[in-house]
DNA sequence: GATGCAACGCTTTTT
DNA sequence: GCGTTGCATC
């Protein structure tokens, strides 16, 4: 039965599976399925790809199918693999699938994400690849500091070979599987002169001695192990009697090799040993300084993997080519691409109907997606009504899109729509910032969702360094960020006599220490300080026995001075850290023992949302897969940042199609509304550029999208249309060539008034043409030096805005700005600001009640940090902070301290 | 060991 | 423009 036809009818499978079923009724979970869905569920033999197109149902064709093999006994749930690339995925599946089967799905151990399973299976196998079974995980920073160890020693000039290269070389290699000795020549002549594969050996030896494993290996040494021991892995083989993977186009090629190995029949794994393969793209990643890192030996791909499955096994990915993201870090769409080829006979069901987004937005999306080439194809369809049209409007500036888009969520909320269903998704993170600043001003609850996470954080990883050595006292590189934090007089000039003795003798820092501790070759002081520190940390350990890990942690932070630390210290952020540190405390309450936990931080790097209840989210397409809304904002669709620059120049065609796809990702996040932007003008790294629409937009379909008209204001801005003459140079017209700014915010008096002095001026029209066309030729013969030779100057602003500021009435206050640091921002706001005030939006927007907040209070703000207040407007404060200088802001955001 | 200044870089991000 | 980082200096 393994022998199906690629296509076999349909209902073929499904009453197949009615049989097993003994001719009962679909159970309820089974109705509630579309056929293809159905079929997706039901098809329980052989290898299955779901092309499961955006809003199609994934997750739940995933979780109903596992329900539905546990349900009709196929497989114990300890027998069924199931992989995901996120922890929040996987945490997603755990519960779906409970509730379906109507319990807590506790006995599912193998469902988690790739690097989850990897740690659990090399712990069981530790000592067949070198490592013993604590062994430590390294995050990214541990990693690059361990490179900077390595690079020194090979006396390998930093400046010039930057270890976060090295780290992004190294973690290329990883990515597609490639252990020191498999590396291409070429490749590894890239790095420091040809010591590419050495480090890398290096690298890989140091990781044994200190008995760690980076994110990479947890895969890479299970390919290891099972090419090594190809009794473990049959052993796998015949556990794993469904394998099931989520978002299949993301896997990397070492994830894809993994699962080739498991997924194959048992009787073939002598076959595989030397299974390797290259990257599909012919000419790859590249580094800085002129760094290109190329696959200069054109091997042809996939010829040493062992020949097709001759059995087949039941693996069932689930992707959407058209999803594919992540090519950047090592993702391989051409995985989902041939899968036909790697798993023959393999059953093929492609998810087209979207239970997400209304016409209007599907065709949208469906539209633009299909300018890409590299595609397996999918016509999304809905039987939704057709909704409201996508809508494109465009702004002169970033900031005016920001307070556009800030209008339409307070008209939004005004019609009592949930501000948690309204997210604003940008290309860049540092979009990010224009609409947070905009939102303090508006008292709009927003959050940003990314950015620093939980465990990245310097406090936490240095009170995790502590608990790390506890744990296991070989863990050098926790010992080396914590040995002199706080300062107790141990400085690089002692942490260098403590690296040479411990490589001399070949122990661990820790060792080491305590050996010097008992000689004199260590000055007095650090001596006594040295000994003190390890003192302390043998009665840690002691306590770490008999007490509760959480009462442990809170010793030794206390003990150790790392609390008082930050206790003294006097920065805005100080008292932040220590709720983190608290909130770390918290956490731990929910593992077992120490053990459990730092296993978990190392591997979840994921926080739970905070509290805020309801709020607009900002973050980045990235970080919007998987996530849905009603109404989504996607400002900065201009070439250069959508289609992003970099992408282009990296990777041609191929990053124009990532970008489309990327675009393609953003729209189908709508469930309701779509609502794009652009800026003809917009800064980025400090210059102000002008900037044309993005080409994605002209690839939209016209009949489902409107073009925003600008409500009045800028109504006669024919002599806007600079971006003619751009297209010129870019060859062929978009419609959005005369785009007037959308001005719906700027029906106020002073813009009427700064529009007048700019058309009395009539200065500006031939100072934009003649920046523009110079601009967009020189980007697009691709000169670099050109491009920000043309950007207009910082000094300089765009045209309008310097115009505004130039009159008289709206410059910023002299002086009282100019301090450095961290004043620079409260400048930049302020000066802003000021004209606002002026033309009384603010004092509109206040809520008329009077605040619960004096002038000469002493305040707290969660992003600020503490600061007094000067000034009291409503519900609207000024604040003078300590750090972040003079802001605006609404009071609900702070509280007295 | 603290402080200050110059230099760098700046897409996307999980584990 | 702005935040981070590394080095030099006191």
């Amino acid at each position: 039965m393994a022998e199906q036809a690629k296509s076999p009818p349909k209902l073929g499978i499904a009453a197949r599976a009615m049989q097993a079923l003994g001719g009962a009724p679909a159970p309820d979970y089974l109705a509630a399925l579309n056929p293809e869905q159905r079929l997706a569920v039901e098809t329980l033999h052989g290898p299955v790809l779901v092309l499961a197109g955006a809003g199609t149902g994934k997750t739940r064709v995933l979780t109903t199918r596992i329900a539905h093999i546990l349900r009709l006994g196929r497989a114990h749930p300890s027998q069924i693999l199931a992989v995901t690339f996120t922890n929040k995925a996987a945490r997603e599946m755990k519960h779906r699938i409970g509730e379906m089967v109507g319990q807590i799905v506790e006995g599912m151990p193998w469902l988690g994400t790739f690097h989850a399973i990897g740690v659990k299976i090399l712990r069981r196998h530790a000592e067949l690849v070198g490592l013993k079974s604590n062994f430590t995980i390294l995050d990214v920073d541990d990693q690059i500091r361990l490179i900077k160890q390595i690079l020194e020693a090979a006396n390998i000039d930093e400046k010039r070979w930057p270890a976060r290269i090295f780290a992004g070389i190294l973690d290329g290699w990883k990515n597609r599987g490639l252990t020191p000795d498999q590396v291409p020549a070429g490749e590894a002549m890239a790095f420091a002169n040809g010591k590419g594969k050495e480090l890398y050996a290096a690298y890989q030896e140091r990781l044994k001695t200190l008995n760690a494993c980076d994110f990479g290996d947890l895969l890479l040494e299970q390919l290891r192990l099972f090419r090594h021991h190809p009794d473990v892995l049959a052993d796998y083989q015949r556990r794993f009697r469904y394998i099931l993977v989520d978002e299949y186009q993301d896997t990397n090629v070492a994830q894809y090799l993994w699962l080739r190995l498991l997924g194959q029949p048992r009787s073939n794994t002598t076959a595989v040993i030397p299974a390797r393969r290259e990257a599909a793209e012919p000419e790859s990643r590249t580094g800085n300084d002129g760094l290109r890192v190329r696959a200069e030996d054109g091997a042809p791909r996939n010829d040493d993997i062992s020949g097709p499955a001759r059995t087949l096994r039941n693996i069932c990915c689930v992707g959407d080519d058209d999803q594919s993201i992540y090519g950047w870090r090592g993702a391989e769409v051409d995985n989902i691409l041939r899968f036909e080829k790697d798993f023959p006979g393999a059953t093929v069901i492609r998810l087209e109907r979207n239970y997400r987004s209304t016409g209007h937005i599907l065709a949208a999306a469906s539209h633009l997606i299909a300018h890409n080439e590299g595609r397996l194809g999918k016509t999304l369809h809905t039987e939704d009504v057709p909704g409201e049209k996508v809508t494109v409007t465009g702004a002169w500036d970033s900031e005016e899109e920001a307070r556009a888009i800030g209008e339409e969520i307070e008209q939004l909320q005004r019609k009592k729509h949930k501000l948690d269903e309204i997210a604003i998704l940008v290309r860049a993170s540092f979009q990010m910032r224009e609409f947070e600043d905009r939102f303090v001003t508006l008292g709009l609850p927003y959050r940003v969702i990314g950015g620093p996470r939980f465990y990245e954080r310097a406090e936490i990883r240095d009170a995790l360094a502590y608990l790390r050595v506890i744990n296991q006292p070989a863990d050098d590189l926790a010992f080396e960020r914590i040995v002199n934090v706080p300062r107790r007089g141990l400085g690089d000039a002692t942490v260098k006599q403590l690296h040479d003795h411990a490589r001399m003798s070949r122990v661990p820092l820790t060792e080491a220490a305590r050996a010097m501790i008992e000689t004199d070759e260590l000055k007095p002081k650090p001596r006594g300080a040295l000994r003190d520190l390890m003192t302390a940390f043998d009665r840690w350990r002691t306590q770490a026995a008999h007490l509760p890990h959480t009462e442990l942690a809170e010793i030794v932070l206390d003990e150790s001075g790392y609390t008082e630390m930050w206790q003294k210290d006097r920065s805005a952020d100080a008292a932040g850290r220590l709720e983190n540190l608290k909130e770390l405390v918290r956490s731990m309450q929910d593992f077992e023992n120490l053990n459990g936990f730092l296993e978990h931080i190392a591997l979840v790097m994921d926080r739970d949302a905070d509290g805020i209840t309801d709020a607009v989210s900002i973050m980045t397409v990235h970080s919007a897969k998987g996530l849905e809304f009603d109404t989504v904002f996607l400002p900065g669709w201009e070439e250069g940042l959508f289609p992003h620059q970099r992408s282009l120049d990296e990777s041609g065609r191929a990053g124009l199609e990532e970008e489309r796809r990327l675009a393609h990702v953003a729209i189908t996040r709508a469930r309701k509304r779509a609502k794009i932007y652009f800026a003809t003008n917009r800064r980025m790294k400090g210059l102000w550029n002008s900037t044309i629409p993005s080409r994605f937009l002209d690839e939209l379909p016209e009949a489902h999208v409107e073009v925003t008209e600008a409500k009045g204001g800028f109504g006669g801005m024919g002599g806007y249309g600079s971006m003619g003459g751009m297209r010129g140079a870019f060859g062929g017209n978009s419609r959005f060539d005369n785009f007037a700014p959308a001005a719906s915010s700027y029906a106020t008096p002073g813009w009427q008034r700064a529009q007048k002095r700019q058309r009395d001026d009539d200065a500006f029209g031939g100072f934009g043409d003649e920046a523009s066309e110079y601009e967009s030729a020189a980007r697009y013969a691709n000169d670099d030096e050109g491009l920000s030779g043309s950007a207009y100057s910082v000094d300089s602003p765009p045209p309008l805005r310097g115009r505004v500021r130039e009159g008289g009435d709206f410059s910023p206050r002299p002086g009282s700005h100019s301090s450095r640091g961290a004043g620079a921002s409260r400048g930049r706001f302020a000066a802003r600001r000021e004209p606002l005030t002026i033309e009384g939006e603010l004092v509109a927007k206040s809520t008329g009640v009077s605040s619960a907040f004096a002038r000469g209070d002493r305040v707290f703000h969660i992003k600020f940090g503490n600061g007094n207040v000067v000034a009291v407007d409503g519900n609207k404060l000024t604040i003078q902070f300590d750090k972040a200088g003079e802001k605006r802001v609404v009071d609900s955001f702070v509280e007295r301290v």
